[in-house]
RNA sequence: GCGGGUAUGGUGGAAUCGGCAGACACAACAGACUUAAAAUCUGUCGGGAGUAAUCCCGUGCCAGUUCAAGUCUGGCUACCCGCACCA
């Protein structure tokens, strides 16, 4: 055994242990079904060249559930991989002329090698990438499975496109009008593309958010938002004159008497019929016109004032025969429900607003209770509960009941039918880029759409394209990619030139990890059913709903097809906070940016870890603090000197310990030893409060201090019991500098691969325990009595203390409250 | 507008089931060691009154429940996040 140097230094041990973990292997899983199975998963990176602090922080807290999993005796499966595809890399090739597999694999291999350098537990054999041809072959074959079953197809509508990245974007993509990935604002344009079926999802998608026990409820909620269901009404206007009919949908049938119009989104095909010919023709059509140019943001924003225009002609009310004035405003979304919505001033807040603008209408018939509405009084709609007037037949209803009524009436005429309609549209999948999984279907003048053949894949990205900023899709100018024979006809036929948005292929990937050398399948399927559901993912909140409602529709649809058993991919969900530099998230713009590979250079790997999971709780925002920092190494140095001061005494250390001759110094140091096993398991395994776990080692290390400075002649087995415990509770955070004292204090092995300590219930007992004397709730004394008394024996020790005594002499005890080892609190009435 | 979250010393944070508010750190100050500095070690460290023992106040604000409230209930305020003309 040599001597441990007297100083740390992490640049000595750090590579050295990196060099022989992976030499060893240390972290490679099998499927083993004598010990139960963990999947800790961190979402993968995209390798946009160098790791950022929000990836150290990310990574290692993962690292500590796995390395904690595993040596709690669980079958860790803890991988990583390269969310490789995607606009970046294309940027580099226009801007640089690096063709962008080279700049991905480049920064693949540069982010890799920063991974290790932070000594992170992954299972290397498992590294996948997705714009690896052994990859994004299953990704088309899924995109295959997905057209099989009805969930892929092409239309033309009226999609996002950003114009800075020459491409559209899906709806989950544009953030307030904006592109989610380089903010330009996004436009409305009309372009045939593929769509994946999300929308039949919907109602799994809501409904199985409840089984999500593990996830935060802030995710649950904002996905719940997004799908944004309600239940309604869908029924018919008639329109006066003409062979047409308007469906709309309400979620307010029982308001149905207080039509005074009808509104038609601007694209509904409906306006056109209804104009031609007309006065109105052509003052109609120059508002479609004006409307429609419009930017999205100006459109659909509130603070927008509402506009129409009256078509010139009307609709048949279904229960009262009027006739209503059909209009066209900009206020109407031709994409939700019928495109089209009946007009009730008096109950609908845009409804008021548009009738005053523009004169229309409104007549009350939903009556608060107990109070009369008069029009001239109010000064917006009433949209509250209330009893149904002015409604005929419905008179009287409360207007839930009215509800039920007029939809069955509705019903039973035959007009309409009760509908589920959601906020959530299908998938947009298509991308006008190159660097992407290619679409892989084919165009036969023939055969129409034909899906390239499962044995065909992959559908191979060429190498040699040219990289300019035009509006087309780059692989559509390489004709080697474009012409093809059709696999039905053998006929010339053309390419899909799009690629797949980058979400598809980190949709599965997780699954893909359990097999991920599958040649002949996504994964085989008792693999995937050992592994999943990941049992605890880790990321940042900006994923709620992008990336983690596509995986948890793919894994719907996986089950549904029958490759997977479950159906939700993540059992618990971890979302960590911001790493954050004066109040705001480092960029490289605000020049707040502090480098992982400085502080792991300057510090090590450990400190860097030991400071992200000490300064707050992972899901809270971490403002970086370079003292922190420092206080972290400093609290490093100080585990490694007292290791060095024991050195001698564990070398000596042969016999077991003896629990019942331990004097009271080893008896404390003993108790604080346990109490903290239980603290930090607890600590990692249910609450994943990494910073108290770590502020309870720091207090059991202050207590080996306070016993070094008390006891000259060291007890050396309890000193072994305490560095074996000890050196364990780190690994999971400081494996480096766990790893190099085990190996030098304590037996033959790693750290890594020893059990993780239990506590021992009968040294953390106390003989004595300090109780609160309250007298009416506020503290007046503290008294030391006998561990375990019960409340009668309390209350007669607290009662007779003198200064209980003094300060209650005169006034009558109401009531003692005691709580056994804690508390006794006397209550006494003046007098 | 709807939904969700957050608010505790100079700072990060702790208090897990309603039971001593401020654990553990950071910073600051004082001291020891040193020729000196660094490193290390020790002490003080929410506010106020008092020589002191001790007492009063204090967890964004206002009420309430309770023997007891940072924690529970009701009502606000500020900030952050999501959705938003969704009929």
């Amino acid at each position: 055994m040599a001597e441990l140097n007297e100083r740390y230094q992490a640049q000595d041990i750090e590579e050295r242990w990196q060099q022989r973990w992976e030499a060893d292997k240390a972290f490679a899983t099998q499927m083993n079904r004598q010990r139960p199975e963990y999947y800790v998963l961190e979402m993968f990176p995209y390798p946009s060249g160098n790791l950022h602090m929000g990836h150290v922080r990310n990574y290692s807290i993962g690292d500590v559930i796995a390395r904690f999993r595993n040596m709690q005796g669980y079958n860790v499966l803890h991988p990583m991989g390269w969310d490789a595809f995607g606009m970046p890399a294309e940027n580099a090739a226009i801007k640089h002329g690096i063709h962008p597999a080279d700049w991905t694999w480049d920064n693949i291999s540069n982010m890799r090698r920063q991974q290790k350098a932070l000594g992170l537990s992954y299972d290397w054999d498992r590294e996948i990438a997705t714009c690896h041809e052994e990859y994004y072959r299953w990704t088309q074959w899924l995109f295959l499975l997905f057209y099989e079953r009805g969930l892929a197809y092409k239309k033309k509508a009226s999609v996002n496109w950003c114009d800075s990245c020459a491409t559209v974007l899906a709806n989950e993509q544009v953030i307030d009008g904006h592109c989610w990935r380089c903010d330009s604002e996004v436009r409305k344009k009309d372009l045939e593309q593929w769509f994946f079926r999300i929308t039949d999802y919907a109602d799994r998608l809501l409904a199985d958010l409840d089984d999500l026990k593990g996830w935060p409820d802030r995710v649950k909620t904002m996905q719940e938002n997004w799908i944004g269901r309600s239940e309604g009404l869908e029924f018919n206007f008639d329109v006066d004159g003409f062979d047409e009919k308007i469906p709309v949908y309400t979620t307010r049938q029982d308001t149905l008497c207080g039509v005074s119009y009808v509104v038609l989104a601007p694209e509904h095909p409906l306006v056109e019929r209804l104009i031609a010919g007309t006065e109105q023709e052509a003052a109609v059509r120059a508002f479609v016109e004006t409307v429609r140019s419009q930017s999205e943001i100006a459109r659909t924003s509130t603070e927008v004032e509402k506009e129409g225009i009256f078509t010139g002609a009307y609709a048949v009310h279904p229960l009262t025969k009027a006739l209503v004035p059909i209009w066209v405003a900009n206020y109407v979304l031709y994409e939700y429900g019928t495109g089209a919505v009946m007009g009730v001033p008096a109950h609908d807040e845009r409804d008021w607003l548009f009738a005053g603008k523009y004169g229309l209408p409104k007549k009350i018939v939903v009556s608060p209770v107990g109070e009369t509405l008069e029009l001239d009084a109010m000064t917006d709609a009433y949209t509250g509960a209330g009893v149904l007037v002015n409604s005929g037949q419905f008179d009287g209803l409360d207007d839930e009941t009215a509800k039920k009524a007029i939809a069955d009436w509705m019903e039973k005429e035959g007009r309409g039918t009760r509908r589920v309609n959601y906020r959530l549209r299908d998938w947009l999948i298509s991308r006008q880029r190159y660097w992407g999984a290619p679409i892989p279907m084919i165009y036969c003048p023939q055969c129409g759409i034909v899906p390239v053949p499962k044995e065909q894949l992959p559908v191979k990205l060429p190498r040699n394209v040219r990289f300019d900023q035009s509006n087309v899709s780059p692989l559509a100018t390489v004709d080697e990619f474009v012409n093809c024979t059709c696999p039905v006809c053998g006929a010339a036929a053309r390419r899909e030139t799009d690629t797949m948005d980058t979400f598809m292929c980190s949709s599965w990937y997780y699954m893909r990890y359990t097999d991920p050398r599958n040649t002949t399948v996504p994964f085989e399927e008792s693999k995937v059913n050992y592994w999943m559901p990941v049992d605890q993912y880790i990321g940042g909140i900006e994923h709620a709903i992008l990336h983690l409602l596509y995986s948890r529709f793919f894994t719907k649809v996986l089950k549904d097809a029958g490759l997977v058993n479950v159906s939700e991919p993540f059992k618990n969900l971890l979302t960590q906070g911001m790493v954050l530099k004066d109040g705001s998230k480092m960029s490289k713009s605000k020049g707040n940016v502090v480098s992982p590979e400085e502080i792991v250079s300057k510090y090590g790997a450990d400190t860097a870890r030991l400071f992200i999971l000490f300064a707050a709780p992972p899901e809270r925002d971490l403002e970086w603090s370079e003292q922190g920092v420092e206080g972290a190494y400093r609290f490093i140095n100080r585990v490694w000197r007292i290791a060095a001061h024991y050195q001698p005494t564990l070398a000596e250390a042969s016999a077991p310990l003896d629990r019942d001759a331990l004097g009271e110094a080893e008896k404390t140091l003993r108790r604080v030893l346990h109490i903290t096993i239980k603290r930090v398991t607890d600590d990692i395994g249910n609450r994943f409060n990494f910073n108290t776990a770590i502020s309870a080692i720091m207090e059991l290390v202050n207590a080996v201090y306070a016993y070094r400075d008390q006891q000259a002649a060291p007890n050396a087995p309890l000193m072994q019991e305490t560095f074996s415990v000890l050196l364990r509770l780190l690994a999971p955070f400081v494996p480096h500098v766990a790893e190099e004292l085990w190996s030098q204090l304590l037996v033959e092995g790693s750290v890594h691969k020893q059990s993780w300590p239990d506590f021992d219930a009968e040294a953390v007992k106390v003989s004595e325990v300090e109780i609160v004397v309250q007298i009416n709730g506020k503290v007046r004394e503290k008294l030391v009595v006998p561990a375990g008394l019960d409340a009668k024996k309390m209350e007669q020790l607290v009662l007779e203390d003198a200064k209980v005594q003094q300060l209650t002499a005169g006034a009558t005890i109401a009531k003692v409250v005691c709580v056994p080892d804690k508390l006794v609190n006397v209550v006494v009435k003046k007098g």
